[in-house]
DNA sequence: GATGAATGAGTATTCATTCAT
DNA sequence: TATGAATGAATACTCATTCAT
């Protein structure tokens, strides 16, 4: 049976929710500039104050935005590691599955991280809340690590530090889907993001491969 | 010997870099919605009101930035190309070197391609500005892209779509470019841009030396 | 024994005074301005919307603070003028010192009577609650005024209108009251309140004794 | 004849004015509060931003009308202090002359003098403001002071402290003034503040005369 | 051309007040 | 009665842009 308490925390959890989402479709659709929070309030149905009870600022709503998602790509992760049936091959190919999902599931990611950097951006945000994206971030990158370091140990990769080796396998998802929606907008191309990834893991994949630099 | 039409043509393009450089300067530090007109103009060491003279508005002030940079990019692919010495391999080579030069000249590429994408900024743009920054991108990809194919003409790559490669290329850039500055927040880490970008060029190289898919 | 009623009423006045004073400690440290329903509320250990059934609103709210201080010292002015035993000396030195008590008991008094005045404030307020201000100062200043009577006409003071010097004996206090503390924040200099209230009264009595104009 | 540098300082000055003047018949009117700086614009005929060119916030605006009254006290008592030819009664007398001159000029002034109390206020203050304010307020209240200094040396005063009958001075004023004002609104009583305050200051007048306590 | 004073539209945020529970 | 979440009107302040000089 559900307390009072119980009841109201998820209500209140439920509310958060609908803020997100519709943060996220206007922060979406107008950049973090030009969305206003009247606009977001009224995507939520909801008034600009109640917004406040919510969220500090306009800043650490954004910023929520990324943590949900790196929440998500965290979960994703570590599920992936802890499946001790596959080799790191097959956990190489599970991790790059992950971040087709998260890209799907939410196709700002990328924009999110990188709004993310500004320090001015930091400034606003609550110590607890850059705590935790720091913690999310570091826990996937070093997830990620894992991986190679485990490749490298079954001598299945050539020995780079698993760290860049991580890096680097963020590094050319981000940049491709930034490359991607860049050239969407100036060329009005069609999206041939997936095709164009997967070619690049594979370049990557042999790449690793090789025994001797 | 010059005309008093060239010298005027002369002094107005001097007056455009000393607000460019002003503009660079201010934007870097603060960011584009931090950054006032003020601001520059102060930079500058002119007033408000000159800044219009040469830019329609602030957003084509800062675009201006990322055309500027394409250009200087353009150029020097564009030297790579015609060296006719070079074999594609050394080419390509030539060309991670000037990716290499043009973050030097301004680390800021990779965050005014991306503050481009915003279809908000993109309203503000004059069209003639729009076509020269597309023209301008393409040339550069498109220049890229011939590398690739000579490579695959000669036998030396394996037989992949040039143009996916010329994105991958970047992509491999702008990615790793982005991730590092992120990080450099986030952990607070020393920067090893430089190391970890060697490396995935490196696993790219061996990638695409391989014939067999 | 007490009645149903009668426990609710006395029930309510509690909750009403535990609200004033709270209420005090808020505005008197943050001014009316700057104090929130809310903080209040939290000083009470009350919700905001409760604060609501006791007042009409924040107006009132404040200016029931005047009310308290004003019944408060009606209560004691009125007692000094019935102690039949005093002569007109004694009563205007016991009125002084009624008026130093009152001071203590809340040295806003004189912010309170003075944020009153305004004619936006006095739109908020309901018709009953301006009655019974007036009605209170009235009495007060007329309850002080009869001491001035009384020695007028036993020969005692100078024959003024005993109004006028009612009233100038409150507004040598106000006025010395706020001139200190006006000074207190300017000069930084200590608190020298009594002794100059003093020194201003003896002048005053010294001034009322004398029998020609 | 007049620079161009000298005209726009000039025209600079002016338009402070224009401010200040359209500030003080807005802020008397509402009430600091109330009162927007959208309505001071309007009164103004200028735009809400321009007096923001002129004023750093709203606090400076309104505490600038207190300087401005400072400033004419000063020069006022500065002169009655100068002139030779008249000996401490007279000067008590024009000192008192003064009050109602200023008082005239400015009706607000002890309101503007006492917001400025508020340690709210002071913080939003620059540090050169407060510092005029300060420096004008201690030079005015140093001024009244001698003229009780010279008094008290020529025999004419009782031996009390020159600053503290300089404080009861205006302390007196300041009260009679607010009680007055006061008692205007609550009593809808006719003004008889001139009366009352030239009484209050025989009174006073009397009380220093006698050479003992 | 250059200036810089003036503009005024635009917005994040606050908080007194309400009302469903 | 008491609650406290939700409201939404209200407003100080900013800054890109203009235009008279």
């Amino acid at each position: 049976m559900m307390g009072i308490q119980e009841r109201k925390e998820r209500e209140k959890e439920r509310r958060r929710q609908q803020i997100v989402v519709a943060a996220k479709r206007v922060f979406s659709e107008k950049g973090f500039n030009k969305a206003t929070m009247e606009d977001i309030a009224k995507e939520a149905e909801l008034s600009p104050g109640t917004l406040y009870l919510y969220f500090k600022n306009k800043e650490e709503l954004y910023a929520s935005l990324s943590l949900r998602i790196l929440q998500y790509l965290h979960i994703r992760i570590s599920h992936v590691i802890n499946q001790q049936e596959l080799d790191p091959w097959q956990k190489l190919d599970a991790l790059k599955e992950v971040m087709f999902d998260v890209y799907d599931f939410d196709p700002l990611i990328i924009i999110n991280m990188f709004h993310l950097q500004s320090s001015e951006t930091l400034k606003n945000l609550s110590e607890d809340l850059i705590e935790e994206i720091k913690t999310l971030s570091r826990n996937s990158i070093g997830a990620i690590a894992q991986v190679f370091e485990e490749g490298i140990k079954k001598g299945l990769f050539i020995d780079r530090h698993p760290v860049a080796l991580s890096d680097i396998t963020w590094g050319i998802f981000a940049g491709v889907v930034l490359w991607e929606s860049s050239k969407k907008i100036i060329d009005q191309d069609k999206d041939h993001l997936k095709s164009t990834l997967k070619t690049a893991y594979e370049i990557f994949d042999r790449g690793i491969m090789l025994k001797r630099p």
